[in-house]
Parts: structure tokens; C-alpha cells; sequence
DNA sequence: TTATATACAAACAATTCTGTATGTAAATGA
DNA sequence: TCATTTACATACAGAATTGTTTGTATATAA
């Protein structure tokens, strides 16, 4: 293989990242060389050292590439301009984000490898502190969700929307965790709607 | 040094665990040599060796060791002999953990490996099921609890104790790892046991 | 008291991985 | 058309790790 065209490099960058989420799913990100993920992209080393300058960078655009779009969406989703019925909305929220993951398979192996295939030390640390950042701004939109709902009626007596902003944040991590874990048995992930459902109904007056 | 006794030899074993979980925290498992460890512990690798084959068994003693015990705990906590009201029981037993946290560095060190300083792939992949195993059991010891709840009638209507029993785990789960997360900022930290108090009072009759 | 096993240290051999440097054919632009 | 990039492949140098082997002083047991 000698030079391709513009586009076909890009074509070629793409495969490199594809196949870098692959080695990362099946050996972690760690365990990764760059040699196994030259020859699952069907490259050498070279190719990958040509396009991202080493394995943090190729790392960091894999996530961008699932989470940034996905991030969008979610604040999408918790808008407060939506004039649905408020705790209606955070229940599509978070079914809209068990879709994702059902409906893409590059989004569900990004979240597994995020979660459970890589281990958040020196450089990986930002990483981490993005995550939790972006946790901040969703907490607060729920919260205004609940706020929302809370004046017209729609929570039963005395609950306050920040409390529940966050156990709806902490039910949601741990959904999305054991949504993850749970790849073989899957009986988990049958459940989810209905287990959103029970949760949003707690609340509901 | 040379040859000592074996009760020396014992403490060297218990440093070089030690030793592993602070290399291991700060640099994460796949990182970690066995070199780094010897060194942390103050010894050469010919002692790790001859304590542990390889780097993954070092790894599983340094995991038994922090949660065998606490997952014998948390059984105790939840066994329904206990003649408590089983709503404050559940609610003991989250901030039970979060206490175990507290007050072990130990213990949290090993829960902040377990959760982002790990790669759950290959040799690890057991650990994943383990875990998940002991989580079938704490889902099930909760909708006993939940179940008893709603027959003392303290459940308000139409709960399922199953999917409340779920719930709860799915918050516990979430909880623990904003709790492990949040290592700056601690202000989440603060607020647990008003987040436990809470998440219990949404059930309460 | 002596033989043996123990608890390590030190040395060795073999891989593996990284980053860079160099080579090169084809695409691209002037 | 020709000079210059580009998009890689190939080769190289060096460091880091692993598991094993060997050496050894001393507990320990007989």
C-alpha cells in the first residue's frame, strides 16, 4: 500500500480507530500496542503513528467521536424550553439513552471500554474529571426538571427537586454500569424500561 | 537481607500487599510492574515472587483481603433474622458501607483500584463476575426486605418490592462510585447520608 | 550438631513495546 | 510536467518487563 487520496486517508483513519476500539474491548486499553492495533486496522505501525501521535491521543479521539455527539444530545433531551410534562421528559431521557446504546453497537463497546477497560490514572485522569464535570451539568438540569415539576403539582408532598436530581443521577450511573456489565446474561437489560418507569413513579404524585 | 523468620516472612508478605495497592492507586493495575512493587515495598522482586507467581495473584490477595470481610458484613446487615424495622435496616446497611469507607483508608484505596484503576479483561473478566454474582445476592436480600416492608404496610401503595429492591441497588451502586470519584471535591461525600435518607423516604408510607 | 528447607537477593535470557528515522511511490499543486 | 508533499511501510535503537535460575545466609527440624 503506498499513497492514497485525501479521502482515502481519512478512510483509513477511520479504520485505525475502529479497530483500536476493538483491541481496547477484548484486551483493555493498557494491554493495547499500538503493533495490535496497526495490524487490526490492517496497517503498520506507521499508518497509526501518522495519523495520531500516540495511544492517549488515539484513545481521546475514539471517545470524542461517540461522546461529544451523545453529550449533545442529552442536554437536547433535558432543555427546559420542552413544554412536555416534566418528569415525562426525564423518563424519555433516560430511555433515550438505554436506546442508544441498544441501537449502536460502536456507542455500547466505547461506554464498556470507558467503564470497565480502562483504568483512569496520569494522563486518563482529565478524562475522568470531563466525565464527572459533565455529570455536574445533568444533575443541575434534572433538578430544574424537578423544580419544574415540583410547581405543578406533579411530585408527591414535600420532596425536594435537588435530592432528587441526584438519586435520579445515582440510578441512572448505576443503570448504565450494570447495563454494561450485564453482557451475557442480558435479562438485566430487559428490564431497564420498566425499571425507569417504576422509578419516575416514585415520585409522581 | 536474608533468610527470616516465619513470622518475618509473613510481615515482608503483608508489606508487599500493602505496598501493591498504593503503586496500584497511583499508577493503575496494567501499569504497575512487579519491580514498582518490590521497590514500594522496600524489597527486591525475588521477594515478591516467592510471595506470589505473578501479578494477578498479588492482585486477588490484595482484593480477598479488603473484601471478603466486607462482604460478610454486608450479609450480616441484611439478614432478615434482624428484628428492625426493615426500611431503617436497608437504610443502615448503605450507610454501613459508606462508614466502612470512611473509616478504612484501606478499604477505599481497594474500591478505588477495583473501580477505575482496573481492567476487567482476560485473567480480571472472573473478578467482573464475582462481583456481579455478589450483586444477585444483595438484589435479592433487599426485595426480602422490601417484602416484609410491604407486608408491615409501611411501603405506601402499589410498590413492587422487586423493582424497589432494584432501585435501591442501582442507587447503592451509583452511589459508591460518585463516592470513590469525588476524591477533590468531597462535597458530594458530605451529603450521602442525607442522599440514603432520602432515597429511603421516597418509599415510606 | 548437622542437614535441609526457607526467604529472600542477584543475575540472566527472552520478549515486547515505544518512538523515531528513513525510504518511497503516488497524489497534488504550480 | 516537475517539484513537493503526503500517506504510509520498513528498519533501528533503546528501554522496560517478565519469569526463571542461581546463589546464599540462616531458621528450623531431626
Amino acid at each position: 500500500m503506498v499513497r492514497q487520496t485525501k479521502e482515502n486517508a481519512e478512510i483509513t483513519k477511520q479504520r485505525i480507530i475502529d479497530a483500536a476500539r476493538r483491541v481496547f474491548l477484548t484486551r483493555g486499553v493498557s494491554r493495547t500496542s499500538m503493533e495490535q492495533i496497526a495490524a487490526a486496522a490492517g496497517v503498520t505501525r506507521g499508518a497509526v503513528y501518522w495519523h495520531f501521535s500516540n495511544k492517549t491521543e488515539l484513545f481521546s479521539v475514539m471517545r470524542e467521536q461517540v461522546f461529544l455527539p451523545l453529550i449533545d444530545r442529552m442536554d437536547d433531551n433535558l432543555q427546559l424550553e420542552n413544554n412536555e410534562d416534566p418528569l415525562t421528559q426525564i423518563e424519555n431521557f433516560l430511555n433515550g439513552t438505554i436506546q442508544a446504546l441498544n441501537e449502536s453497537s460502536t456507542t455500547r463497546e466505547t461506554y464498556e471500554i470507558m467503564m470497565i477497560k480502562c483504568e483512569y490514572v496520569e494522563e486518563f485522569s482529565e478524562v475522568l474529571r470531563q466525565i464527572l464535570n459533565n455529570c455536574d451539568g445533568i444533575i443541575q438540569k434534572l433538578e430544574q426538571l424537578y423544580q419544574r415539576a415540583k410547581n405543578k403539582g406533579q411530585l408527591r408532598a414535600s420532596q425536594d427537586p435537588a435530592q432528587l436530581a441526584l438519586d435520579t443521577h445515582l440510578f441512572f450511573s448505576g443503570l448504565l454500569h450494570m447495563w454494561v456489565k450485564d453482557i451475557d446474561g442480558s435479562h438485566f437489560r430487559k428490564r431497564t424500561h420498566a425499571l425507569i418507569a417504576n422509578h419516575i413513579d416514585l415520585r409522581r404524585n
